[in-house]
DNA sequence: CGGACGTGTTGCTCATAGCGCAACAGACTA
DNA sequence: TAGTCTGTTGCGCTATGAGCAACACGTCCG
């Protein structure tokens, strides 16, 4: 991080950085305080003020902090909470279950993995860092659909023979009841997962914790006794994050 | 708001909203998400990680939002906050007491006023509002030095005989202690006023409250009364915007 | 294990976007 | 009403931002 930056983008954020200690402030006096010509001061307020970022205060003249920056770290302190109160558990979890351990959350009608750790047993194996997963296909996806915090497509693809396209099929209701869901080779041949869901202050499912491994390791037989220690794990990263039941 | 704008802030503000909205990032998605070269959204987000908007997340060549769009929005919060969860207190206390009630933040050594409620009783009177107020000469000021969020001047000036210009003779401690703070007839002759100091989420005092009126009216006999008044509203005030002891 | 691939990062060059000057419009005050 | 101050806009110039291409590094697969 030497000399690789933008000059107008430094001085845009030195404008932030000058209202948040100030306060509403003029142009002319902005335009002082960053030692720039006023009609640059006020382009570059113009610019911010189009992005939400600052906004006119009752007086006029004066600029103030905007509430798209109270949106951006709403969003902000959502995704630096997850991540890392989550790490621990799913060190653990791996650990246990000796496969890898994804936290994932919905966006845009997917279950997009925002974190991973692998399993001791995992030689290579996948990495879903970043990855959009369909829904009704992986086990966050179905932990978000029963929890409501993902909707199910129109027309739900079909990733394997085993993938399940009908609705009544996934039995939400149960994954309710019990806590945890399953998937067996729905997304890929070879892959099976369990998921369970992660809360957040207001108590709604925000996010989902998984363990996925290959078939012959990760058997339907032993999926039960893994969706019981993933639920205990995603009760404990919802306490982490601010929920109390 | 036409064209008035500066395209490599508004394509830094792009960044932070998909950042916002997608968590953390590859540069190469941004570039394409904002159809530009990877190397300009590499160098914008440079600018933002230096400003601290954005940082790195722990994968590699994944970058989310940064700390520093908590803060600006803390600050933001505290000021659009204070306007407006102060009004209702201040109606109150110029009604009970009488006399013009404002608030008054910290500011490059001075208090100055950010809002006013004029009293039943005033006929014209000092419109404050956006007005300095020199620290020792003030009642708000004087809450500020006390409770460490103002440094008093290295000479501070006289205004009226009665003006205190040394450090001793202004009794921060007793402040401190009490509670609320005086000043008569020492910015203008025939001006008494007392303040109380309101506290932010932190604990830390951010603002007064004071009300000012004139001498014959406001005498020195009311003052404890009124101080007693005042500070109870700024705990009030202080617990609407997120002060909890 | 080595090669292929993908992605982040850096150096260079060019042209256009950003900046400063100057003028205009509006508000306020004596 | 004239003067002053500040926000806003138009214009022209040049320095900065942008894109190309190369390099460095990490990951994956045969």
């Amino acid at each position: 991080m030497s000399n690789t930056s933008v000059q107008s983008v430094d001085r845009a954020i030195a404008i932030l950085e000058i209202l948040a200690r100030e306060g509403a402030t003029r142009v002319t006096d902005l335009a002082v305080q960053l030692d720039v010509h006023k009609s640059t001061a006020f382009r570059l307020l113009a610019a911010l003020e189009q992005g939400g970022l600052v906004e006119q205060s009752g007086d006029r003249g004066r600029y103030r902090l905007g509430f798209g920056v109270v949106r951006l770290a709403g969003a902000a302190t959502a995704q630096l909470d997850l991540s890392k109160e989550s790490r621990p558990v799913c060190l653990r979890l791996a650990e246990a279950v000796g496969e890898t351990v994804n936290i994932a959350v919905p966006q845009d009608g997917d279950a997009v993995n925002i974190s991973q750790v692998r399993g001791p047993a995992a030689i290579s194996g996948h990495n879903w860092v970043g990855q959009r997963t369909p829904s009704h296909a992986t086990s966050s996806g179905k932990v978000l659909l029963a929890f409501g915090a993902l909707r199910l497509p129109a027309e739900p693809a079909r990733y394997t023979p085993s993938t399940l396209t009908e609705a009544g099929r996934l039995r939400l209701a149960e994954i309710r009841e019990r806590g945890w869901a399953t998937t067996v080779e729905e997304l890929e041949v070879g892959l099976n997962a369990v998921a369970a869901p992660i809360r957040g202050s207001d108590g709604s499912v925000v996010a989902a914790v998984s363990v996925s491994g290959p078939s012959y390791r990760l058997t339907p037989e032993r999926l039960p006794e893994v969706g019981a220690l993933l639920a205990e794990g995603a009760r404990e990263i919802s306490q982490r994050i601010g929920y109390y039941r």
